[in-house]
RNA sequence: GCGCUGGUGGUCUAGUGGUAUGACAAUGGCCUUCCAAGCCAUUAACCCGGGUUCAAAUCCCGGCCGGCGCACCA
């Protein structure tokens, strides 16, 4: 069995994700995340929302999956909509259908014809392939629809969309979000949630699916004034894979420091650069193989239509390069789309650091004499001053200005228009902000988790497979097992189980069948530790035995008759471990070799070892 | 969407024109003082539709779902 084989094997047998609806045949691009997957995903998504959300001081929201399609006309979603593809079945070429036709034909909007008539057009025409010059007679014509359409309330007259990212649940609601964040910039807000494309080939799995969850993080700046403090991530290293690298013949990675990346240009953005020294030190803590990891610059044909510059993260899954984090600059694409479209203001008042005075030449006419002399041309010829005094103050030198309406010259006294030199003082200026936006599929994130975390090695002559899962993501944290349920050792171990699930910790109890099993079972799930209540415990000084996941190693933590003892803040500790040691995630609980603090731990000094 | 290929208990699988093999898992019991141990029992499957046939899980056609390749991928 391939290990991708064996890793959809694992995640349908131990519920960590299968595909949706088995018992209608499934439908293809959606699954279902079973007890352990929705736990491994809940726990994913707090940790991205600690570190770019909370730990950034950003806000959250969380948005409808249907938008009107205005919504999605401004964002330019809806262009794509309606495409209509051929395909060549000579060459296998796939052509945008509305083009070839519009190009031939001479007609305009072709698009709107439907597919029907494109056909019998391509037919007509005897319109060939672009690419092998094969007649396209036959070839059929297809929609391509990306987004999923409704009907929002009874009729059609309305139409929605299922939101083909998350995003633009935020653009629309700039106006109440910068007011929110007093109208600061920069300020961030992010989103986790669902987003829907009508993917035409759904494939591997999780990777690509027709309904997934984005985490996604919208940073708005100012153009011109904001800037990163790097100094916290400055010297963190990033596997990076620029456009001159990926066309060059050696087609190498860059190994920089965000510091580096950015003083020598590597990096245009100060900004993308920041996010991606933060989301390293973040993939590290999550458990993603940074030998299998790199950002690769988009080459300028793939970019979206909103994005000036973009990064991906992409992870090596099973042999193939996959995207799993994207990091765009958007510029102010998106909010100037919106104010256009929506008649909304979506900008943010910069006040200057000191308020400028400038003298600017300007009209104050004397309506009284303008609307008896002009009548209804008056506010035409107010216009006109205006505009001649911006342009040309100097022709108000003398008595009399001459204009121009309608094609008749008029001469107006200077003294009625009320021209004078007057000085403002201007505050600041309006402006719509830039976006910088990370963008993660939190699918794909938990498919590189998933993978990069699956191990087997050989413990006694035993082969077994585990998930070396962060103690952060895991969906167990802890299992509790009384090495038999007799002797009152099931009692003390249902009371154990019971005082730490009091605390906070997700923990399995499990009595069945032998001790050893029951530890297989757990490492499968990428559970941490287990607890096991033994003679020892409940005869003896009342200690537990943990077990660690990764090694199989077992210590012994003394335990008070009433209550937990050292072991809830052993817990505790190993919980937040891997969070305050981003740089260094592959900590394992004490192995009788700390990784944290290097030193090797007997066991016997147990406070020793947990000492960073 | 095209091409190749596959679909049998929860999982992995054997199999033949006469409704099905085995293993693992699960559940209950016995045993058991720390790594998938042993014994007993139980639960549990032929992707869907149509056709051929006395009879189809098996042969044929179509569909659905998966894998791989191509195309697509905001």
């Amino acid at each position: 069995m391939t290990d991708h084989n064996r890793l959809t094997e694992l995640a349908t047998r131990r519920g960590f994700y299968f595909p949706t609806a088995g018992a209608y045949g499934g439908v293809a691009g959606f699954y279902t995340y079973g007890p352990q997957g929705a736990a491994l995903k809940r726990n994913l998504e707090s940790a991205w929302r600690e570190r770019f959300v909370t730990r950034e001081g950003h806000m959250e929201v969380d948005g409808p999956t249907i938008m009107p399609e205005p919504v999605f006309e401004a964002s330019g979603h809806l262009d794509g909509f309606d495409d209509t593809m051929i395909e060549c079945s000579e060459c296998e070429t796939s052509h945008r259908a509305d083009h070839l036709v519009e190009d031939e034909t001479g007609i305009e909007d072709a698009e709107s014809l439907g597919t029907e008539r494109i056909g019998e057009l391509v037919a007509t025409h005897e319109i060939a392939c672009p690419n092998c010059g094969a007649l396209l007679v036959d070839a059929p014509v297809s929609e391509f629809n990306l987004m999923f359409g409704t009907n929002i309330g009874p009729g059609s007259s309305a139409p929605g969309y299922l939101r083909p990212e998350t995003a633009q649940a935020i653009f629309v609601e700039f106006g109440r979000l910068a007011e929110y964040a007093r109208n600061q910039l920069p300020f961030g807000v992010g989103q986790i949630g669902k987003a829907y494309r009508n993917e035409i080939s759904p494939r591997r799995g999780i990777v690509r699916v027709r309904e997934f969850t984005q985490a996604e993080l919208e940073l708005f700046v100012s153009p011109e004034t904001s800037e990163p403090d790097l100094a916290s991530v400055a010297d963190v290293s990033l596997t990076l894979y620029p456009i001159d690298e990926q066309r060059s013949e050696g087609r190498e990675y860059v190994e920089k420091t965000v510091s580096e990346a950015v003083e020598e240009g590597t990096i245009e953005s100060p900004w993308i650069a920041y996010y991606l020294g933060i989301a390293t030190e973040w993939y590290e803590r999550i458990g993603v193989d940074t030998d299998r990891f790199r950002y690769r610059q988009h080459l300028p044909g793939e970019r979206a239509h909103y994005a000036v510059d973009c990064w991906d993260a992409e992870a090596e899954l099973g042999g193939n390069w996959i995207e799993v984090s994207g990091f765009s600059t958007r510029g102010n694409y998106d909010l100037s789309r919106h104010a256009e479209r929506s008649g909304g203001s979506m900008t943010v008042f910069e006040p200057y650091d000191e308020p400028r005075t400038i003298e600017r030449p300007a009209v104050d006419p004397d309506m009284s004499y303008l609307g008896p002399e002009f009548g209804d041309r008056a506010p035409a010829v107010v216009e006109a001053l205006e505009e001649r005094a911006a342009r040309e103050p100097e022709a108000f030198d003398g008595e009399e200005i001459e204009i121009e309406i309608d094609g008749e010259t008029h001469a107006i006294p200077v003294a009625v228009t009320g021209f004078d030199v007057i000085e403002e003082t201007i505050a600041g200026e309006n402006v719509t902000p830039h976006v910088i936006e990370p963008s993660f599929g939190v699918d794909r994130v938990f498919a590189t988790v998933f993978e990069h975390a699956f191990r087997r090695d050989t413990v006694e002559g035993e082969e077994r497979t585990y998930l070396e899962l962060p103690p952060e993501l895991a969906p167990t944290f802890a299992g509790v097992f009384p090495l038999m349920d007799r002797d009152g050792m099931g009692e003390r171990a249902r009371e154990i189980t019971a005082a730490l699930r009091e605390r906070g910790f997700a923990v399995e109890y499990d009595d069945s069948g032998s001790i050893g099993r029951r530890y297989r079972r757990q490492d499968e799930i990428g559970t941490p530790v287990c607890l096991t209540v033994d003679y020892e415990t409940v005869e003896g000084n009342g200690s537990v035995t943990l077990r660690d996941r990764d090694s199989a190693a077992q210590i012994r933590v003394p335990m008070s008759a009433d209550g937990l003892g050292e072991l809830g803040a052993v817990l505790s500790d190993t919980w937040t471990r891997t969070r305050s040691h981003a740089a260094s995630s592959t900590f394992r609980v004490c192995s009788f070799r700390c990784r944290i603090c290097s030193a090797s731990c007997p066991g016997a000094n147990w406070a020793g070892c947990w000492s960073p």
